[in-house]
DNA sequence: ACTCTTTTTAGAATTATTCTAATTCCGACT
DNA sequence: AGTCGGAATTAGAATAATTCTAAAAAGAGT
């Protein structure tokens, strides 16, 4: 997909939440696309900033956070420190690697989360689920991540 | 089970890591062990406080950090904001109530654990994993929880 | 061009947590 | 009982992440 596209789907839910495109949120949107790991704010800021070096911190944080209501990033906190940006919206769970740190999305099947959600009593109705698993990813597979 | 026997429980874990029973240590697990909810470290501080006034916010820091490491407590991030702390030792997963920010407990059968775990790729090894749940609990639910 | 609202911005403020260095506690050994 | 040494606690300072505030800039619609 070329920024530009991007950029259409973006100003698109945007203007579905009834909010602007601008360049620092196009800015922010296209980094996270970019490089598809799971930066903290602060990453992104930095990222950001060789792009467009008179961007603040604040914007930064806005940006994310807009983007995140618009449902075209998700925002996950595996463990206490900062938010980390997740680029990726197909369903999926997160393998936290111990050694390294590295974080590793892992596709979830359809059956799967069904099957995860039969363990909610009736009365509890869930708009979403996140899975996350630690331990340890081999050699091979921190390769490719 | 009574303080007494918590407190045994404690000594031995503590022992077997090389630690010592303290009677901070022993306060901070008895409170969460009374009110089994998921205190942030200021909510649990401020319970301590009134059987032990003299203690501080660093000491309840340091057992609750002490606790985790010994598997007596789970340490839990669902969200930006404060860890919370969970005296659940079973398996179970968090459901979070949007609306009023309360999180319950929901147990895991083994078998929806075991079919979670063929998610992932052959070279990831979990030591563990964490299911949260967002969504809306019925005011039934609410009263138990 | 003018107005009104949205967005951005820098810096201050707040919150949660960790660090530091001094003191206290406690068990082991004499 | 007295001393030594490591472990634990403590108060307060320091740090890190995020949010707040108030002012300036940017857009969209008239």
């Amino acid at each position: 997909m070329s920024t530009t596209a991007n950029n259409d789907a973006l100003s698109q839910r945007l203007a579905d939440s009834g909010l602007r495109s601008t360049p620092q949120r196009e800015v922010v949107y296209d980094v996270l696309l970019k490089k598809r790991d799971h930066p903290t704010a602060d990453e992104v800021f930095a990222r950001v900033k060789s792009e467009m070096p008179t961007i603040s911190l604040a914007t930064v944080y806005n940006c994310l956070e807009t983007l995140v209501q618009c449902d075209l990033v998700r925002a996950v906190n595996f463990e206490r420190g900062p938010t980390r940006y997740c680029p990726n919206l197909r369903p999926h769970a997160h393998f936290h690697d111990e050694k390294t740190g590295r974080t590793y999305d892992i596709d979830l099947p359809p059956a799967i989360l069904q099957s995860v959600n039969t363990v909610l009593p009736s009365g509890f109705d869930a708009s979403s689920v996140e899975i996350t698993f630690r331990g340890q990813a081999s050699a091979k597979v921190a390769s490719i991540g």
